[in-house]
DNA sequence: ATAACAATTGAATATATATTCAATTGTATG
DNA sequence: CATACAATTGAATATATATTCAATTGTTAT
């Protein structure tokens, strides 16, 4: 974020539609998944809406910490709650997340050939 | 027991195939895109081969760090290196990268509607 | 109201990691 | 060889964050 060492004349890069702010957003919801728990819970969540004691139990970790976790993939809107009762279920905020997952689980596949 | 007090008709947990060491390795790819840095790093090396010193004065960034983060991203074999005279090129490693990096642009882009 | 169940929350901690600076390696050219 | 240029590397640090434990809130039923 400061300024860098060597200053020079700066080539032109091809500019994707990525502004600093969007890029920012990019990079936390990636952050997201880039964690081996968090990625469990949310492929947990893309069958359809899994409570948060459901998703624990078939993990094996503690509710506090999938709690915990559920609420950074909901403030990156990854997920999305509902409660219906006692228990509140979750289930991935759209499409995208569900791709961007099967393109990386591909990836690693293809890797392994 | 078996069955639930509460009417809820819970589906199976999807098997993906993701198992543990699937999934750390799924989780290492996206925690390097998950870092603003280093996702500006890799979508400037999308359109073609960039040279360090050519993508630190593009981001901004100082020659170190960005050697520091391409390491990390080369160690994910994310990018790939080639060394032509003083310089060394990076480009990323395969296309999946590229599709997932675009589906989360789309994701992010949606969201903005 | 009390009890049991489900989930959230806060604090505390241990670990990971992004960044900077200085030094070093590799490469071409005088 | 020496000098300049390009990139890597290591150490040091400041910050972020994943996990645990205890306490609390919300919900349903007795």
């Amino acid at each position: 974020m400061a300024t860098p060492k060597t200053a020079s004349a700066a080539p032109p890069l091809p500019d994707l539609p990525l502004d600093d702010d969007k890029t920012v957003e990019l990079a936390d919801m990636f952050k997201m998944l880039g964690d081996p728990s968090r990625l469990r819970i949310v492929t947990a969540t893309l069958a359809g809406p899994r409570a948060v004691g459901e998703i624990a139990a078939a993990l094996g970790l503690s509710v506090s910490l999938v709690s915990h976790h559920l609420r950074l993939l909901r403030a990156t809107r990854l997920v999305s709650a509902e409660r219906r009762g006692k228990q509140v279920f979750y289930r991935v905020h759209d499409q995208h997340v569900a791709r961007v997952i099967a393109d990386m689980i591909a990836h690693v596949n293809e890797d392994a050939e």
